[in-house]
DNA sequence: TAGGTCACG
DNA sequence: ACGTACGTGACCTAG
């Protein structure tokens, strides 16, 4: 909507010019968001929430006039008045200092005049402005999250500082009686107290031994300065006396550098800052491109017409979608997507150019076998066809002919694996540059109702991106090197783990019900002991409760460690458990509840009328390339406890089979072995099955056979440290040793290891120059941490760049042995089914007939997945159920 | 909805 | 000096 500028209804209301302090809220912005950043990777978190404040004024002053100030570099007046007002202000970080140019040219996009005057601050340009127009009969409101502007209010000029709180943003107003309540001094005073006090930030000397009180106590009693002065002998506190005194020129020095010059010379003509429609092309595309959905929604409707929206077309007859389906026969893209709504085919979306655009819904004559059908048949003939979320889809399709579609949501996520969400509006935005409204705007309430406009409008740009984007996100495929990575791999087992959840796994409902019934006696016991020895009732699962008796009530030794209160972590409370016999219980109460509330009851919901349990595997959800698992999460069934691995006895295979589990042994120190090319852990490897152990007499120089079990144990930290990214303080907590201890280990590891160290630094620096690193198979994982100005965000940058290549080409292993495995038995005619996957392990539900021919299957394809320099070793077992297999 | 905790590799 | 191991998902509490 265009915002015109009101005219005021009454002739005596005076007009309103907003100023803003551009750096000053940028900053605010910049530390009171969460970091954000676009497609392109810019950080666009201060811009964002510097438009969200502006807007918000905006729309409450309903000023005609707007204009925003900013520092430029150039050394000002001050800097010449006084040596020492210079650079000691903090650097910006890099991520803030990135997003100035961006905002000064969204605000030349919306048409706002940008206020700079080489050796004047955006102080002295908002004073001067405010002067002049208050000078003709403006109200003034400016805008700044710093204090020092209070010294410009006056009854016409108010001073306004937003506050980002959780609940919003909060403005705090000052007129010139606001500052005298508040500060107790006048506006003008308030100069001669900053002066006398000084800011360190701001490079204002101030005088020694005068602090705020003392500063304000004097200026409220004599006025300014030299009235101070004049009166000297009068003034109360001797120390300040006597530094005023000592330092009165320093005071006037720093009350010349504290005062805003309210007549700078700066170029302003009113006009030029007159309200237009701040809503131009310019600040569309540039919103567009910064992807701030919520501000594009204040543009004219959505945006330049998109021309998509007018070719969207419902067909409801089956002449009209038997036309439709012969021509896309013939295309050269086909976009599809089932439109799915629980559980149920309620219609389908095609599109085979940017003219046909076709939704079609489940009705009549045109039913869901109707449009499964002739969709099968168009997706085997069609040159290509693109979907998102093939996966789900499968359950009503067969694909005739695999290698000729396309699952974009895998591509997008291949191009960049650190977004959580590959809907089709993200596809539009990243690969069409082009905005459109997303699943959950359109269809928020009412959910799927083939009569509604909405519905159609999503099923249309649904079958347009799926359409459109089929050839953009292949080709940055091929750019980025990943063309044969989703082809070989990331596709093939769309097809793998469709299968898999399909399958599911059986459990024995009966006796994890008796599981759960056997934890909740031993609670309710924990629960009363607890209680007896707290001497009061409470509830043990909340952190918050618990830290307070522990720590408050009871006294235990441990102080304080998150941000709202007392830790309660089992590392914390395993120190004290020896000596305090309520911890223990504690943590015994901690381990059974889990049990009980995640896996025996969390998992009985899950289980189907064929008694089994269909997790959802993820494949587009990590940024390593591992898989996840979900409703339920299958890959965190316990089995370091002996309790908790009890509960895999519930997991058992159908009658007449049995299960085969493989897993890798140290996959990912095997992988880092190859791809390190260190000599003496490959030959490690080679020569002897304990790698730890051979770590240890490598590293501490002892021959193999006298490793004691102490060294074994600090070898095998230090080889996954290795893997996650080695810090000695990392290794130092695990280990419980000192930092400096921990320190020598890694030193000597990598002595031992020479080439380990080279390829970590190695990856490190590279990773550095190209922003990303990639696993053997070519899977690239972003690193924008590196760029961080934060010690601590760039050494998680750093570790990430460590671990990514060897957790990531694990992962991309297991995935090519999970697509052999499972078209190996299905090819070979075997009822057996892979149906878990575990990172490093693949259990199968095993015909007992087929027991050996699976295993012989599970080891040549997990072995030979990948060629390394090392052998890939597996375990295998078998057995009755999960726990006996493992 | 966020934070704390804890299950897994 | 800063304050951590890497990657996940589920449940519970509390605002």
């Amino acid at each position: 909507m265009t915002r015109k500028s009101e005219e005021t209804a009454a002739g005596n209301m005076s007009e309103k010019i907003v100023l803003i302090d551009g750096h000053s809220i940028l900053n605010r912005a910049f530390y009171g968001i969460p970091d954000l950043t676009n497609g392109e990777g810019l950080h666009t978190n201060a811009v964002y929430g510097f438009l969200n404040i502006m807007f918000k004024i905006l729309d409450e002053e309903k000023a005609q006039y707007l204009a925003v100030a900013f520092d430029l570099k150039a050394p000002t007046f001050r800097h010449k008045m006084f040596e020492a007002y210079k650079g000691t202000r903090k650097p910006m970080p890099e991520e803030l200092h990135q997003q100035v140019p961006v905002m000064k040219e969204m605000l030349t996009a919306m048409k706002v005049p940008l206020l700079m005057k080489e050796g004047y601050e955006a102080d002295d340009l908002l004073g001067t402005v405010a002067k002049r127009a208050e000078a003709e009969g403006l109200d003034v409101s400016i805008v700044s999250g710093d204090r020092d502007l209070l010294q410009l209010a006056t009854d016409k000029t108010k001073i306004r500082i937003p506050k980002t709180k959780r609940t919003g943003t909060e403005i705090e107003d000052y007129n010139a009686v606001e500052v005298k309540e508040k500060y107790l001094v006048t506006p003008k005073e308030f100069i001669d107290v900053k002066a006398l006090m000084g800011d360190a930030s701001d490079n204002i000397p101030g005088i020694p031994g005068v602090g705020e009180k003392t500063a304000t106590k004097i200026i409220a009693e004599y006025g300014s300065i030299e009235n101070a002065y004049g009166h000297l002998e009068e003034i109360k506190p001797n120390k300040a006396r006597e530094s005023l005194r000592e330092h009165y020129d320093m005071a006037q020095l720093s009350k010349t550098l504290a005062a805003i010059d309210t007549d700078s010379p700066v170029e302003f003509s009113l006009e030029e800052a007159r309200l237009g429609d701040l809503y131009t092309e310019e600040a569309f595309e540039l919103c567009k491109r910064l992807e701030f959905k919520n501000l594009l929604a204040r543009f004219n409707c959505d945006g330049p017409k998109n021309s998509v929206s007018g070719h969207f077309k419902k067909i409801t007859d089956t002449a009209a979608a038997d036309e439709i389906f012969e021509s896309a026969l013939n295309a050269d893209i086909l976009g599809f997507q089932l439109l799915i709504w629980q559980k149920q085919i309620q219609g389908l979306a095609v599109c085979y150019g940017e003219e046909d655009i076709y939704y079609l819904p489940v009705q009549g004559a045109m039913t869901a076998e109707y449009l499964t059908g002739r969709l099968e048949q168009a997706a085997g003939s069609a040159k290509m066809s693109g979907t998102i979320n093939l996966k789900e889809e499968l359950s009503f399709i067969r694909i005739p002919d695999r290698k000729r579609v396309v699952d974009e949501a895998i591509a997008a996520y291949l191009i960049n694996p650190l977004k959580d969400t590959y809907t089709y509006d993200d596809l539009a935005k990243e690969y069409l540059q082009m905005i459109v409204p997303s699943r959950m705007e359109l269809l928020a309430k009412g959910g799927y109702d083939p009569e509604r406009e909405e519905t159609a409008a999503c099923a249309g740009y649904m079958a347009y991106v799926a359409f459109a984007c089929a050839i953009p996100v292949q080709d940055r495929l091929k750019e980025l090197d990943m063309f044969k990575l989703f082809t070989d791999i990331e596709m093939p087992l769309v097809y793998t783990l469709y299968d898999m959840e399909k399958a599911g796994i059986m459990v024995n409902a009966e006796e994890l019900k008796a599981y759960g019934d056997k934890l909740t006696g031993r609670i309710g016991e924990l629960e009363e002991s607890i209680w007896a020895q707290a001497g009061e009732k409470f509830n043990i699962n909340s952190p918050k409760q618990l830290g307070v008796i522990l720590f408050e009530k009871l006294k235990l030794p441990g102080g304080k460690k998150t941000k709202s209160g007392f830790s309660t972590a089992a590392d914390v409370l395993d120190k004290l458990a020896d000596e305090y016999p309520i911890v223990s219980l504690i943590l015994e109460y901690r381990q059974l509840t889990k049990l009980k509330s995640t896996y025996a009851d969390g998992l009985a919901v899950y289980i189907t009328e064929n008694g089994r349990i269909h997790s959802s595997f993820n494949q587009t959800i990590t940024a390593t390339g591992r898989i996840s698992s979900t409703e339920p999460n299958l890959q965190n069934i316990p089995v370091r406890m002996e309790l908790g691995r009890e509960i895999r006895k519930v997991f058992i295979p159908s009658p007449g089979f049995i299960f085969v589990d493989a897993d890798y042994s140290q996959i990912e120190l095997r992988v880092l072995a190859h791809i390190s090319g260190d000599k003496t852990l490959i030959d490690a490897y080679r020569q002897a099955q304990d790698i730890h152990r051979i770590t240890a007499s490598q590293v501490f120089h002892i021959p193999f056979d006298e490793v004691t079990p102490l060294q074994r144990r600090n070898a095998k930290a230090v080889n996954f440290g290795i893997v996650y990214g080695i810090s000695s303080f990392g290794l130092s907590q695990d280990l419980s040793i000192t930092k400096k201890e921990a320190a020598e280990y890694i030193n000597k590891y990598f002595e031992t290891y020479p080439r380990i160290k080279q390829f970590l630094d190695e990856t490190v620096e590279n990773a550095k120059k190209e922003g990303y690193v990639t696993t053997l198979f070519g899977r690239r994982r972003p690193v924008p941490e590196l760029s961080s100005s934060n010690f601590m965000q760039r050494s998680f940058g750093e570790r990430v760049a460590m671990n990514a290549p060897i957790q990531g080409t694990a992962a991309d292993i297991i995935k090519i042995a999970m697509i052999r495995v499972n078209e190996r038995m299905k090819n070979e005619g075997l009822l057996s089914r892979l149906i878990l996957q575990v990172h490093d392990e693949l259990l199968v539900e095993a015909a007992a007939e087929e027991a050996e021919h699976v295993k012989e299957i599970l080891r040549e394809e997990m072995q030979g997945a990948a060629d390394l320099a090392v052998r890939l070793e597996i375990d295998m077992h078998t057995g009755a159920n999960w726990y006996e297999a493992k």
